[in-house]
DNA sequence: AAAGCGGGGTG
DNA sequence: CACCCAGCTTT
């Protein structure tokens, strides 16, 4: 039996029951792959069915606010997954009266839409004959075939990506895509793979020549940085605070945090009132100061470590744009602001 | 070609 | 601690 024969096979036997592969239709197809980026699913499907939920429908997705969206991801990181997703569902509607792009080349336009996504979808939804090729199948193939080109290097992007074309099972492409992502994702895991009971254990090459814990070869990444945040948080009699939303590139576009004071290095509690910048944010009148947590949240993000403190700035009033305590459950904010509002419940 | 973008899980 | 996850966009 050939490679695709027997991944098929396994697939059948195998496959997880999941919400998305009930339906073939675009939209949730769409949905499922957008949320399913970088992401586990595990942590995925709880915002899948949120999603769902929340718009049924391409249309209802685009005429929602995108703060809402962006509300209903928080917590899923990858922020611009959320813009984009809202910006390609307004598209749909406004330009092609609702209807999806019928194959991958249409596909691959929408914002947020690669090579990847495109083929998913135009795979499942249409047969189009298209190969995925994500991080399973790296994984899968480079073992298989002992592959140790860079997975992430421009050479092996390219050939991974023909050889899936070559396997690929052209009359039945999105079953095929699907079987070697599972199969990638359950059977041959990164971690502590099941070769003892896989299918492909007689042929593999990597298990034969003892390279499995060495395949995939990945390029590594460039050192983690690290970054001192300091959060004012504002405080008025009326329980009130203040939140800014960040704009431009960077982490967190369009959520919303409280002003925030980035820094060289940690602030000391007694060289704040030495930093002019500190001061002239906190402003006048101020009651008083107090450091919220004294060692700081060390908030991990895969290329940033933020050295994190939160500083309770108690005022009489705060002019303009203070937000009631209750409203703040509406913001979509990063799960570093998060955490801090479920410690800090601004019941004082 | 390389950098930037989250948060959570695993060993 | 390092590595990974149904990748994409920007520079």
């Amino acid at each position: 039996m050939d490679f695709a024969k027997t991944l098929i096979f396994w697939y059948l036997k195998n496959k997880r029951e999941l919400p998305w592969r009930q339906k073939k239709d675009p939209y949730h197809i769409w949905l499922s792959e957008i949320i399913l980026q970088q992401t586990r699913i595990e942590q995925g499907l709880p915002y899948y069915l949120k999603f769902i939920n929340a718009y049924p429908n391409v249309f209802e997705l685009a005429s929602a606010p995108l703060e809402h969206v962006l509300k209903n991801w928080q917590g899923l990181g990858y922020y611009s997954r959320a813009r984009n997703l809202h910006t390609a569902a307004k598209y749909i509607v406004e330009e092609l009266d609702g209807v999806f792009p019928l194959n991958y080349k249409g596909l691959k336009e929408l914002k947020g839409v690669g090579d990847y996504t495109a083929s998913a979808i135009a795979s499942i939804c249409y047969h189009e004959p298209v190969a995925v090729v994500d991080g399973n199948v790296y994984r899968v193939l480079a073992r298989y075939f002992k592959i140790d080109t860079p997975i992430n290097s421009t050479a092996g992007i390219r050939e991974f990506k023909a050889l899936a074309r070559e396997l690929l099972d052209r009359e039945n492409p999105g079953d095929h895509n699907q079987s070697i992502m599972e199969f990638g994702a359950i059977q041959c895991k990164p971690q502590q793979p099941l070769c003892d009971t896989c299918p492909f254990s007689g042929s593999c090459l990597a298990l034969k020549t003892g390279k499995i814990k060495d395949l995939p070869v990945k390029l590594k990444k460039a050192k983690v940085k690290k970054r001192y945040f300091n959060y004012l948080v504002f405080l008025s009699e009326e329980n009130k605070t203040i939140l800014e939303q960040r704009e431009g590139r960077g982490i967190w576009e369009g959520l919303f945090q409280f002003p925030l004071l980035e820094t060289k290095d940690l602030l000391k509690p007694e060289e704040i009132f030495n930093d002019s910048r500190f001061l002239e944010m906190a402003g006048k009148e101020v009651r008083e100061i107090t450091l919220f947590n004294e060692s700081p949240v060390i908030h991990k993000l895969s290329h940033q470590h933020l050295y994190t403190r939160f500083w309770l700035i108690e005022k009489k009033e705060l002019d303009g744009e203070g937000i009631p305590a209750q409203q703040l459950k509406e913001y979509p904010v990063p799960v570093l602001i998060a955490n801090f509002l479920k410690e800090y419940d601004f019941t004082y």
